[in-house]
DNA sequence: TATGAATGAGTTTTCATTCAT
DNA sequence: TATGAATGAAAACTCATTCAT
């Protein structure tokens, strides 16, 4: 046998990865983090349980990867938003933004949902919180100053249980739940008005 | 010395099954199901682990009971709801008892919320929607329908996501989350207009 | 209230006692010895848990009363056999003995045979063979001694397993098992012949 | 290192499942099924108690392959007879075979008449009852009937007690109980005659 | 004497993780 | 790199026994 290339053993090490992730997202998603075994996962994969660990440290560090591909993506969205300054436009652009990824990964953005709310497992992930969140959220509270003066904070708040509540009921339904209805109301409401 | 009596085991019965119900529903709160071993429950009520089964079947039916201390409010009110006829004034009704419940208990609601978004364990539990349930759902589209004609699936869809918003907010910051501003805008948007 | 005299509590005690036994008896031959829990005794015999320590040791304690109800009866019949000396007679008598117990008491018999079966925990009971028992055993080889000359182990061996054969059947089907035509045939193939 | 091709671990499995099943069936038959815990038996094979769950369900499972190892091999011995027709030489075939699988096996024989005797836990594996097992009843008792006539189901009850008095014994007893004796006595009574 | 709440050691079972190959 | 057997700690649950009243 020839031997294979350096290159050659780091395609099969991300197409490997790849698979175990996309085998444990699917897993994480449906049964929840608790319930979800490493044998389920590694039988869904087609892999070793063994070999599991050889890509990951532990089941921690799997959810860690899957929440952070999210995460990260995110970050990135928002630390582009950041530098460009903040407003109208850029407010509909977080709404599109969101929208897009949403419908192009729900599973992921299910298993971010059900994490988010089992404070538990996901606070250690989420200690991390990005500067440019930290910023993004000074600067979309400015914005709703400018708009709504003195009812900002109430209408933030709004705004955030509007968001959040659509967000999490495409999530759990995304067969049924009319996103882009739901997207053109919300622009309507925040933006438009 | 003569044994207690029977009322006397009774109220001893009810103090400790309102501990370890206490218990049970922090400890579920903070930690989800399957983290909250019924050890720890044990541990935070003072009591001892076999105790636990002198009081509830299994550790499904300590959830059962905790959940069933929210639906069966619920369905109670649902049913005076769907009794009376909907209109606007329901519909209101409808949101001042939810804020009132919500503040009252939210500890409990937390724990609904976090078993609702966990289908697993709680589908179950709720494979017994109610009738009132039902009917609810009929009137409230009623509702929407006479009130925005074609775009009522639209707008109905919309509530709903604001109005779970709302919940899942507030059960997940009770201290901080406004909830009585969010109530005010919800009126304002979904009654008055 | 009067106070009860001496020999009114000594009723009572044995009353309770042997609701207790009776209780036990049943249950243990219906779901055998460690199936059987003190709850479920209590129960049937309607008295408290707690009671049943005040009568008996432990739970092998009641196992072993109820045992002894039946070895005891049975030592004292053997004593009767070996103290009149053995002969055909007598032969009849240990067989017609044995069919009068078994349907006088099928439960106490059953609940024997299970436990001689699972030696574990049995044989603390019965290492207090009774001598009448050693005894009688002497007498009965001889007894067949006299009748089958050299064959008489086998046929010994023969004569147990076929009696035992017939009370384990007995037992465990005390309705349909023809207890009485076993006997018959039993006596015409031993005695008779 | 490569790892173990599937034919050795397929070897490990088969030699490690003996050893359980070998360590299962003395505990079983010593102390019983309720007595015999899991952690006993893994003791006494060597192994954890975790790996018992690798290669068994439950303790129930555990149970079920011991016993079926019996019941196999029975059906299949009572399917030969049932194919052949009965009569006088299958008879002594059924009395024969009984008597040599007994001397090959007499523990695994032991744990089915200690599991036979308490109904509760074999009533489940046993429900199962095999055609064959119905029609070697009947053709059985054809064979009664032929033999004795009106005294036929006297007799058949009556082989039936000494039968399984004589396993019993012989199971209870390997070493001391004349099975062969017990054997010859057996043909010339119920074949022979 | 009588009650049943309470305990704790023991049971079966699960599963993330390690390890020999 | 890859396998899956093996471990061990922890989970839910049971039950004989004790104890305060």
């Amino acid at each position: 046998m020839s031997p294979r290339t350096k290159e050659q053993f780091e395609v099969m090490r991300n197409q490997r990865k790849t698979l175990i992730l996309d085998a444990a997202l699917h897993v994480f998603a449906e049964e929840g983090y608790h319930s979800a075994s490493i044998s389920k996962i590694a039988k869904r994969a087609g892999v070793s349980k063994g070999l599991m660990y050889n890509y990951f440290e532990s089941k921690q560090d799997l959810l860690r990867v899957l929440l952070h591909s999210i995460i990260d993506e995110q970050n990135e969205f928002l630390e582009g938003i950041v530098k460009k300054g903040f407003n109208e436009k850029a407010f509909q652009e977080v709404i599109d933004h969101t929208v897009k990824t949403l419908k192009a990964d729900p599973k992921h953005w299910k298993l971010y949902f059900l994490m988010a709310i089992q404070t538990e497992v996901f606070e250690v992930l989420l200690k991390e919180q990005s500067a440019s969140m930290q910023e993004y959220k000074m600067m979309i509270y400015q914005y709703f100053k400018d708009k709504y003066g003195e009812d900002a904070e109430k209408k933030l708040h709004y705004f955030t249980a509007v968001f959040s509540g659509i967000r999490m009921n495409f999530v759990m339904n995304p067969e049924t739940f009319p996103l882009d209805d739901m997207r053109d109301l919300l622009v309507e409401q925040f933006v438009k008005e």
